[in-house]
DNA sequence: TATTACTCTACTAATTCGATAGACTAAGTA
DNA sequence: TACTTAGTCTATCGAATTAGTAGAGTAATA
């Protein structure tokens, strides 16, 4: 299970997404419309600048914006930043390794299935950008708005 | 990340799968073969016997066995029993849902997202048994022998 | 210079985690 | 019957993590 932070996180990055070539959004816009303890994302949103994924403006009209493009950021690295590897188990992981604890790591049917699905998850978080997800998002609200045109 | 509980649990079970259709294993060679601190295998095996992956006898030649064949053993089953649903977030699991926090959870492109991943990992984890990690291992023995049979 | 808004560090309450301890029960065996 | 073996069950504990709060500080703008 990810974290708070983790979720919260990724929520902050697609509300910025969301308005990628606009305005600084201030932590406390985000704060209310995604509803997210102000004071807590204050902390997440510092470690999405210290992670190169946003930068800030202070003052009047300030606030944080995307460093670089939504399809640039995959979900995969923002995951990666506030949960640590993907991989299950420390013995399927690419970045850690060797903290595996287990008898014989090398002859381990089980570290390989650890690795076939670290390699799914990572399929997929990997290849999913705040571009990807902000693009999905639209798709939904319109089907929804269609839905809900179409009950009145 | 797994629990160590978890990974416990599977190395257990995998032991046992080794030994499916011979005499029953105590909980002592379980703990001094695969590295586990024997009180807290113990609690471990408890509970895959309440889940019943597993069968046990007490007294002298006593021990645990599978209750079932490893081929209808899943590693996902064992998994979701030590860590709760696959979904890495509430709002993508089949079993507990609706408690997502995020303001519109029915047209969130991220929530499609953790679905996709949830799907991903499900897809290794369910279907592989242990059968099919005894079978790996082996493989995964032999080619090991094999390497070191040829240094000699 | 007042206000706005981000920055940084410390703290805390609650929960979870890994593990240990010990008393108890059941099944064989001499 | 008594002893031994081996699983059962519950309580406890220290350390780590998590979610969240608090507050003082800094930079930018009007």
């Amino acid at each position: 299970m990810i974290s708070s932070r983790g979720k919260y996180a990724t929520r902050a990055l697609l509300h910025l997404a969301q308005r990628e070539g606009q305005a600084p959004v201030s932590i406390q816009e985000i704060s209310e419309r995604q509803v997210i303890p102000l004071k807590f994302l204050e902390q997440i949103l510092l470690t999405l600048k210290q992670a190169g994924f946003v930068t800030s403006r202070k003052g009047p009209g300030g606030g944080y914006q995307l460093a670089k493009s939504a399809t640039k950021i995959s979900l995969g690295e923002v995951v990666r930043v506030f949960e640590g590897p993907l991989a299950l188990v420390s013995c399927a992981s690419v970045t850690r390794f060797g903290e595996c604890g287990c008898p014989h790591p090398e002859v381990c049917g089980l570290r390989e299935v650890w690795i076939e699905a670290r390699h799914a998850l990572a399929q997929v978080l990997d290849l999913t950008t705040f571009a990807d997800i902000v693009q999905r998002q639209s798709h939904l609200e319109a089907g929804h708005h269609a839905i809900h045109d179409f009950s009145i």
